[in-house]
DNA sequence: GCTCGCGATGTGTACGTTCACATCCGCACG
DNA sequence: CGTGCGGATGTGAACGTACACATCGCGAGC
């Protein structure tokens, strides 16, 4: 009846409204409350309705920091991401962010700036300090499992785009896969010399794709040469085109991912070189600039939102303790477009 | 002297040691262990030793939850943002990650689909349920105002890129000013037929360098033509440039992006039509491809990263109480590349 | 030698919520 | 008509920390 003449005198400090404000308001318990917020059964609806509105009278909004400490769950997960605006990580997480926050879990991000091991390590510490439920790797450095060992991390994890390794643990696109599709798709135009520029050799990934192409090219018994260790970068394939391309031994490239692929296409228009007359090159991810460059580029697709969704999926899964969570890996897929031709 | 002889006997589930635990292994009261933790003054520095060695020995780390829970603090900053797997965003939430870690703030972020207001205002909600002490909005809705206003915010906050309105929360790159040296270096090569190809109504930054271009164009006595309304993607811009370009009453064009503008590149390409021969072009973002585009993009540099350095210094001074902080528009630079040329 | 003051440390309490358990009521069953 | 049972609701405690205040000890000043 009278919701504001009978209570104490307002303290000088507005403070929050809380869980016995709602209580006192809607003439109930607060452990009532509480169920209704948790929506428990046994309550009676009529009931109920009334504690809804008193929370929308008062504004009230649950502490999610009293609920965290009484449940000892932080209902957050933490990310541990490379770069995070690469257009790679940045997608993945933010299909891992709409569908956590769909789950009811918030993200905790955090980004470390080199793969230095004491960088995973101080980012993880600092996930591990938040107190988060479960943990999703997007930094596909080789050292993050030394580092999850050595910290005893001892929530449900799951690592991005770490092809092959660890395989309870990891969820990825089959990048094997992918290098074999492009490398092929070369080897079927005519191509028999083909050149790598790989990403770094401590991502996974990078490391997957190589061994693809590799493994490809000893299928069809064609020579294989060393790979160009790359930074991801356009300017590095930009700088990598320039000098490969004084000698042009091969006719092809495969290209760790678009970017590179730009900048090898750039030194080519530079060289007078044709792209794909003179030169094939394919790249991966299919960045959406990718359909419009110079030509279209042929590239493998990757679906890195699908691939955020499902981890999420999978630490979810397991924080619930649901056992035999599909690990398959996602298949990615090849575009193909107008920078790659038959051999002259 | 005894840390473990004298214990209870151990629990079934283990719990994590808490500052009480900590106390009795360094043999102080948790009162200490707290000083030490807060590094409060007036701790004899070996007592303080001690702590520091019972920490190590138990792993001990502090409850964010209890803390927040009895500060009322939660250490959070909350950011909106719209894609956040564009270029833009993606970079100044990097920058935002980081310097918000260094001060100690975590981030909550949430991405809204959708420019809906309906989708704007629920993500603001579920960031005030995360009681975020602050608030980095990068969605450049116009409407993000209103629900600001309309949901109380009461926390201090800034937007991004929000050009010009109520410039006591924005901070922002002038995005008049970019335009207008695009537009301006435009009508210095000889171009007087413009065309610009403009970013979402709805976006504040769009209408900004909208305004930059108009602005420009009337100071030169120029005929202003309609822009053309885009949606920042690369393949936008291919479709107007392959619909624009049927009549080719322009010279020059200044995109509202760089990705729009790689599109119009392509258009150009496959209409026969030479960049910067026939027609100059202009980007906006300076992305770190597009000095490998097919010619290297000419465009106006923003620096995403230092946007969003500073607003979260400038959300956490006005949290601290500190006033009169700068609110300085970042000024943007011109990169002139090879997609502009003197009118031929 | 006593007191004052201050540095160093300890004790009580509150933060807002959930969990475990207690209580109340009415209805079905014997 | 008494008993038992289960649905609906209430009470007590605990989570881990920081703040306010209390206490202790020791050296300076008289």
């Amino acid at each position: 009846m009278t919701t504001e003449a009978d209570r104490p005198p307002e303290p000088d400090r507005v403070r929050a409204p809380n869980i016995r404000d709602v209580a006192r308001v809607a003439g109930v318990s607060y452990q009532t409350v509480s169920r209704v917020l948790n929506d428990s059964p046994n309550i009676r609806p009529e009931t109920a309705e009334r504690v809804r509105a008193a929370i929308d009278e008062l504004g009230y909004r649950p502490n999610q920091a009293a609920r965290a400490l009484v449940t000892s769950r932080s209902r957050t997960i933490g990310v541990l991401s490379g770069q995070t605006s690469h257009y790679g990580p940045a997608t993945s997480i933010q299909a891992i962010e709409m569908a956590a926050r769909e789950a009811g879990y918030r993200l905790s991000i955090t980004n470390i700036s080199s793969s230095e091991y004491t960088s995973i390590k101080s980012g993880l510490d600092y996930l591990m300090s938040q107190a988060v439920e479960a943990l999703i790797v997007i930094a596909p450095q080789v050292r993050v499992f030394e580092a999850i060992n050595d910290l005893q991390v001892a929530v449900p994890f799951v690592t991005l785009e770490a092809t092959g390794l660890n395989t309870s643990h990891s969820l990825w696109v089959d990048q094997v896969q992918g290098a074999r599709m492009a490398t092929k798709h070369l080897i079927e135009l005519g191509h028999t010399e083909i050149m790598h520029i790989s990403g770094p050799q401590d991502w996974i990934e990078a490391e997957a794709r190589m061994q693809g192409f590799l493994r490809e090219l000893g299928d069809a018994d064609l020579r294989t040469r060393a790979p160009i260790l790359g930074d991801w970068t356009a300017s590095f394939g930009y700088y990598a085109g320039l000098e490969l391309l004084r000698y042009r031994d091969f006719t092809a490239v495969f290209a760790g991912n678009d970017q590179m692929a730009l900048g090898f296409m750039h030194a080519c228009r530079e060289m007078g070189l044709s792209v794909p007359g003179d030169i094939s090159i394919v790249g991966v991810d299919d960045i959406p600039e990718s359909a419009h460059y110079a030509p279209p580029l042929t590239t493998v697709r990757q679906d890195f939102a699908e691939i955020g969704r499902r981890a999420v999926g999978l630490v979810l899964g397991e924080l619930r303790g649901e056992a035999g969570l599909s690990h398959d890996p996602v298949q990615p897929q090849l575009i193909v477009r107008e920078s790659t031709a038959k051999r002259a």
